[in-house]
DNA sequence: TTTTGAGTTGTTCGA
DNA sequence: GTCGAACAACTCAAA
């Protein structure tokens, strides 16, 4: 449709001052965006707005986001959901897709001043540590519509009871899509449905897959109507939560160096791909949280610089249902078994082998708990404990425990 | 206004 | 080995 992306950035400057000089240079009658939906920045946004229509500029704003906007799901006496079923059963009832608007017939301003995207250094280069990103995600539009296709084509027909098994590929993928507006939910409805329609055995999954990316719009409403939902408990109780604080145990977490196989496959594809598991990012919050009681806030933050996926509402609120802090969020004796959860989600071992390679040669019956290995069966694999791979950082057994009487005191 | 049923994702223990 | 109950009590949402 013609025009050039012009980049600022915004270094001492405000958002509002930055706009007002582009929309200055530029001779703008009109200006359009997609909406946010943090606190902070809606009110950013409505400064800007009032600023620019003071100055008889036209602003226009959308939803290019979410599938509805927060303020539109409601319960029946007007308050905002905070449990997700029922908020999902309102969306699903109120929801209509809307289709692509024709593109307005827009005239752009030329020579407008840019910086250049290489001088950001977003990219790095020397070195290049984005191998692994690169091999798994295509930046873009077309990369996003793709991948749907790859997923209409592969893991939908088997969504609902694969899409917890971090071995097998069976989620969309698409999520760091969504967080940067690659692909909007509004298309993902309606390729789905058009799915289901092609398809009638794809009925439950599609709803399934469905479902699952109303979470975002949940989210969504969560930080709408939060005061700062990545530094704040939701649940105010929690405040007083006595978190501990251990550089060593935070390292050893981040790093995959925990000792306990899933925790340590999930942390490291983090690392290595920028992206991980949904089951698996369940297992190593409860761990951090529950195993090692530190502060969700330091989980939060490592995902928020590791994820591809990142965005400022699915990242603290599920970090805050991780913790127990969250609204609708997790009983605080739901503490997630490491072992169980590896035996049950990765039966095989195959992803453990694949992102903790030095415990590939372990026979899969000690795959999730090599400790439990006798000892030459461990020496086959070529397996050290404590030098090739970390023992466990804490017991299960007793973390658990001490997880149980800290929440209690919490309650 | 009051009542009622339900709430993403689990683990452990004892029969 | 399998299965049901306990793990708490509270808040939410709708009838």
């Amino acid at each position: 449709m013609g025009g050039d992306i012009i980049l600022r950035r915004c270094n001492h400057k405000s958002t509002r001052q930055i706009v007002e000089e582009v929309v200055e240079e530029a001779c703008s009658e009109k200006v359009f965006w997609n909406r946010r939906y943090a606190p902070d920045q809606t009110e950013i946004d409505k400064e800007i707005k009032a600023q620019l229509s003071e100055k008889d500029i036209e602003v226009t704003s959308f939803n290019g986001a979410l599938l509805c906007e927060p303020w539109t799901v409601k319960t029946n006496s007007g308050d905002p959901y905070k449990v997700f079923t029922p908020f999902w059963k309102s969306l699903k009832d109120q929801f209509v897709p809307s289709h692509p608007k024709s593109i307005p017939d827009l005239k752009f301003a030329e020579g407008i001043k840019s910086e250049k995207l290489e001088d950001w250094e977003l990219h790095p280069t020397k070195p290049d540590w984005s191998g692994g990103l690169d091999k798994f995600w295509s930046p873009g539009e077309d990369g996003a519509k793709e991948q749907l296709k790859e997923f209409f084509d592969a893991g939908l027909k088997s969504y609902k009871t694969d899409r917890d098994r971090p071995d097998k590929a069976a989620t969309s993928f698409l999520s760091p899509y969504l967080s940067f507006g690659e692909i909007s939910p509004h298309f993902i409805w309606m390729a789905t449905q058009s799915r289901m329609d092609e398809d009638g055995s794809l009925e439950d999954q599609g709803w399934a897959f469905l479902r699952e990316i109303a979470w975002r719009d949940f989210s969504h409403n969560l930080l709408y109507q939060s005061d700062c939902l990545h530094k704040k408990n939701w649940n105010r109780r929690f405040d007083a939560f006595d978190w501990q604080s251990n550089d060593a145990y935070l390292t050893a977490w981040q790093k995959g160096q925990t000792g306990y196989p899933m925790v340590d496959a999930g942390m490291r594809q983090l690392w290595q791909t920028g992206w991980m598991h949904n089951r698996v990012r369940m297992i190593v919050g409860s761990f951090l949280v529950k195993h090692l009681l530190i502060d969700w806030r330091d989980g939060e933050d490592w995902f928020w610089d590791t994820l591809v996926d990142a965005d400022t509402a699915n990242n603290p609120a599920s970090w805050q249902w991780v913790a127990g802090s969250g609204a609708d969020a997790a009983p605080y004796f739901r503490i997630f078994n490491p072992m169980s959860q590896g035996e049950k989600f990765d039966p095989n071992g195959d992803y453990v082998r694949e992102w903790v390679p030095e415990l590939k040669d372990l026979p899969t019956k000690y795959i999730h708990e090599p400790w439990e290995a006798p000892k030459e069966k461990l020496r086959s694999a070529n397996v050290t404990l404590g030098e090739t791979y970390p023992k466990p950082i804490v017991q299960h057994k007793a973390a658990r425990e001490a997880a149980l009487e800290a929440y209690e005191r919490t309650g």
